[in-house]
DNA sequence: GATGAATGAGTATTCATTCAT
DNA sequence: TATGAATGAATACTCATTCAT
């Protein structure tokens, strides 16, 4: 690529800065190739040709960066379940101290990664899914379950203080918890199903519905 | 035609399937091998090969029963589709007139195919996601997706009968079915991100504890 | 099949008689079914499941009434030398004494011997070019040979007689002949290529001028 | 891109390609595998398998260099195509303004084609027949066709000039083009044939002999 | 004799990965 | 560091032939 020979004294330096830059910048540019590829492909339906013919690298540099192609899943992985974290834990420290505005804020906030991060999402909730045995041992699946649970209990927390203070009914925090997340998933799923688009739904409707219905049941009315 | 009147030797099921009956017990295993091993791998995980040594036979035996690996799938998914659809209906006319029980019935029947026909669960509902591209053209999941909606369409009914005789509130019936359906799928989903084994919890008392949510949410209270 | 049960005295011979013939009349379907596959698509592109099929037969039969489908292939090939070598030989018995006739009548037993049993000039003529090593062994292809030889020397000697008698000019006959030759199996690969139709001539008016052509050349002129 | 310096150790080609002209000679390697093993067992009697062990490289560099096996087809069949045609017009334009010299001289370009070439012959001039179906649909063959016509055209161009000049009879000329043309092909088949050999005559001499014919058919003689 | 289910080697093609340059 | 040619095992599917019934 002819580094400019001009500017001497500085080159050592700025020669090293911009590999180190171009080599994160290269590195990226293949895990945004993945991550396209793989949500619109999915994992066996993307080889390692298409990703670096869309990065405009070698196939050989794949490898320079990459032990495999399940360690840029992996990293893949990893990446969207910390910025779905990210969001969430966000969500939580802006909303306000009532249970109800937090849990919304939760809700809110995941299906805006939904919506901002889509392929993230299917990579880190789709793809496993019906490839069982083929992503089941890996360590890359317990990190992915770790960091799921340690999202169930941001959520928890929230319903608990809820029943706490007072706002919510005496549930069962776990179960309810469980149960939201649930029906945030499934909402999703049916989603990717194309099933909104052929019941004529749109995302928004069905996302405020849902969480209208765990209010109507989950609030604790006046004198109740 | 005239099966073998000495049933003592009819046993070893490597030979020839010479009767209508042998050569449909001969496909099912077939299915049955696809089936296992689709739900385990997903659909490009799963060889031809893999099936047929399953199966216990060559590999040009698949084509004597099927045209193709796509067809077998087809055929799978139809199935499923077919069972659960069965269920679906078997459970509504069984339960009693009233809403709430119609409901939970519908609820009890999805998660019984689940339990039952958890391969088939796979393959109708997981296997698609993230294939877009290689499934979206096939007449297939056209298929697919019309019959979910006729289930979607079932559940509203339901739904409906239940606002109009007064035991529901008087919620949007449509984007109700759509939440609830969406839970329930969504459990389903957490279950098979092994979630429910981690925070030790039972698909059991989670679909318990849906309906109950739901209900408290929906159910009109006397006086209200 | 069900054979007649009542005339029991013929049974037998009748019976045996019938079996003779079917099986003559199933081996001639089969012949007649592998003529016409060969001689549209080839070799290689003709299955024995296509010659079955067509025939009306099940796979195994073939195998009763054929080693193999190179042999089907070789019967097929001697066969149709057999024909050819009938029409020349019935043309030069039939065809007057004077040698211009003589030869003239084998041309036409040739070209008509491509009209009526154009599936057999293909597997005689064309079908082994470019497939050497695949016929090259085999005792059918030295067979074919054999009668190709002789073929050229019943015409050989039409010339010699010509030349002796002094309607022809005296030529080398041999050479003469494998010209003569020559020219009418290139007519026919013309023909085959489908040059005839592109050029808009017909097959006849062709071999025609090619006869004319040949005279022309060879008749020794009054004076001369 | 800057040849290697150092010529001593080139020679073991069993290395990569790095430069333009290591591609192109391996491409070649492939190109003439596949022409001899066409030439010997036809097309379908080869597989990329045969053409990529007798050049010496895997299954997967086949398809570095070529789209399919079909497209390998194709090229050979142009290239063959130009060869003859480069023959035929240079044959043309070298020899001597007589109509029967450069009729002459087209026969022995065609010939010499054969000899120097015969493989490229078999591929553009038999290979297809008996195959119609499969070859019948694509555009290679017409252009095969295309070509064949005008081949004959540059034929029939001399023979017309001949007739103006008064060196020829008369004659028809396309007709006569015609059959001279299939007689140059109906000996080249005779020579496949093997029937050559068989009768003892040398192609040389069969080709002299059917040029003298033709002559003695088609010029005019001094007071005709 | 006739069937047709079963076989398994063979086909064209793809793709993750390596390694010489 | 970057390249991309090379590999070869794997894939879906076909077909001549066999053999139990």
């Amino acid at each position: 690529m002819g580094t400019d020979p001009v500017i001497i004294s500085r080159k050592n330096m700025k020669t090293r800065a911009r590999t180190e830059e171009d080599k994160l910048i290269k590195k990226r540019r293949l895990l945004d190739s993945a991550k396209k590829l793989f949500s619109l492909h999915g994992y066996q339906g993307t080889s390692v040709g298409m990703i670096t013919e869309n990065a405009g690298v070698s196939t050989g540099t794949f490898y320079l960066y990459f032990k495999s192609k399940p360690e840029i899943y992996r990293i893949l992985n990893i990446e969207g379940i910390d910025i779905l974290h990210g969001y969430i834990k966000e969500s939580i420290s802006q909303a306000g101290s009532d249970a109800a505005g937090r849990l919304s804020a939760i809700a809110g906030a995941y299906f805006s990664f939904y919506r901002e991060y889509r392929e993230y999402y299917d990579i880190i909730a789709i793809l496993h899914l019906g490839q069982e045995e083929f992503f089941r041992d890996t360590s890359m699946l317990q990190a992915v379950e770790e960091k799921t649970v340690h999202l169930l209990s941001l959520l928890q927390a929230v319903i608990e203080e809820g029943i706490k203070s007072g706002d919510f009914k005496p549930v069962d925090a776990r179960k309810t918890t469980t149960v939201l997340w649930a029906t945030m998933d499934g909402i999703l799923l049916l989603e990717k199903r194309n099933v909104m688009n052929i019941i004529n739904e749109s995302l928004d409707d069905i996302v405020k519905e849902s969480i209208e219905m765990a209010f109507r049941g989950i609030i604790k009315k006046k004198g109740e």
